[in-house]
DNA sequence: TAAAAGTCTTAAACTAGTTCATTTTTTTTC
DNA sequence: GAAAAAAAATGAACTAGTTTAAGACTTTTA
């Protein structure tokens, strides 16, 4: 069958770990909700419940908490091809603490919470694939738990650009700060003592 | 059937998410191995490719990194009832950068990667439990990647006192503090501080 | 396309956490 | 149960990162 290109990148995402049938990829694909989000608005907004998991087609967004001094710490920016959202308020249904903003005009696909359960019960085969995908994010978030406690700011900032050029690019100095964990004043400095080594 | 403490300990950590048949309890234990490790005894080294996934019955272990000074780095605190390892060295069959070392006379059951990848095929549950077991891991990383970034080290000593209140007793404040990411002086001052208070 | 708003840079004064050195207290070992 | 080893406490000098403030540069908006 033919697909729209925001489900073919989709189902490519998913042949990584299982494989499915016709049928399946249609049952799948009428499980989804397509969501646009303009470039500075909101997808969710702390105190709500999250409602959906967001799988990104295209655009960039900055997953954040604002602490007592009301300063942003930047949970993840995810791109084309990464699944975000909050988690933990997606499957407790308890108030998110987090805020999900485009940092460029966004294409999502969404899968509300029931339409996540029932997918389990229809396609069992999901069980594994998310079996999969969660334990590779386990993997690089105990790594990524471990640097913010035994790197130097500088050492992280490294990391990232590293790990992430392609992001790197597409974010500013500031949100960069607000997810290595240091003041934008303080990751100035840290890029102008890089750029000169 | 009659089982030993050791398995009915994990086969109710294995209920709290999935169902089994005597038959599927039977054979789950049938694919673990016991392990007994004694206080300052390693349960893997640095550079060994991990050949297991361990559940604790009894006892505690810490899994760190050295750094290149030779500081360790505690990633986490293992105690009964909980599971530990190293995922990324099991899954990729790499060389760990990791040292697990009883801190306590420990008692455990482990699952080799064969055992891991036939418990799929023989028990296809199973990766329902996973995928429950890694959401919920994921959950607790992913909060506690932010807590590395944006709490200061007395913040993160009274969040881990308040969230594992049962390990902070069992463990030196020199392992603590290599945890919490700071040296053994500063936990110290940190602990006389907050008792002052 | 001008004005406004936001981002980046620089610098001086400050604070959280480190390093190093010494002493006291607790735990381990024979 | 004495000796040795490890952990904890304390303090002085240091460094990584923050705060505040001001000016230059860039992007957004009307």
């Amino acid at each position: 069958m033919n697909y729209k290109e925001s489900h073919k990148l989709l189902l490519s995402n998913v042949s990584r770990f299982i494989n499915l049938t016709e049928l399946e990829k249609q049952k799948y694909i009428s499980l989804l909700t397509e969501i646009k989000v303009k470039k500075k608005d909101f997808l969710m907004q702390a105190g709500e419940i999250t409602k959906y998991e967001y799988f990104i087609i295209k655009g960039c967004l900055k997953v954040y908490t604002l602490d007592e001094e009301g300063a942003p710490h930047i949970s993840m920016f995810a791109i084309e091809d990464y699944w975000t959202g909050d988690l933990s308020s997606f499957m407790t249904k308890e108030p998110s603490r987090y805020y999900i903003k485009a940092t460029e005009h966004s294409e999502l696909l969404g899968i509300s919470r029931e339409n996540y359960d029932l997918l389990f019960r229809e396609i069992p085969k999901f069980e594994r694939f998310y079996r999969i995908l969660y334990q590779k994010s386990l993997i690089s978030y105990i790594r990524r738990s471990n640097y913010g406690i035994s790197l130097t700011a500088e050492e992280r900032y490294l990391e990232f650009k590293k790990k992430y050029p392609q992001i790197v690019s597409r974010i500013t100095q500031k949100d960069l700060a607000a997810y290595i964990g240091i003041t934008p004043e303080f990751m100035s400095k840290i890029i102008t003592k890089v750029n000169r080594t």
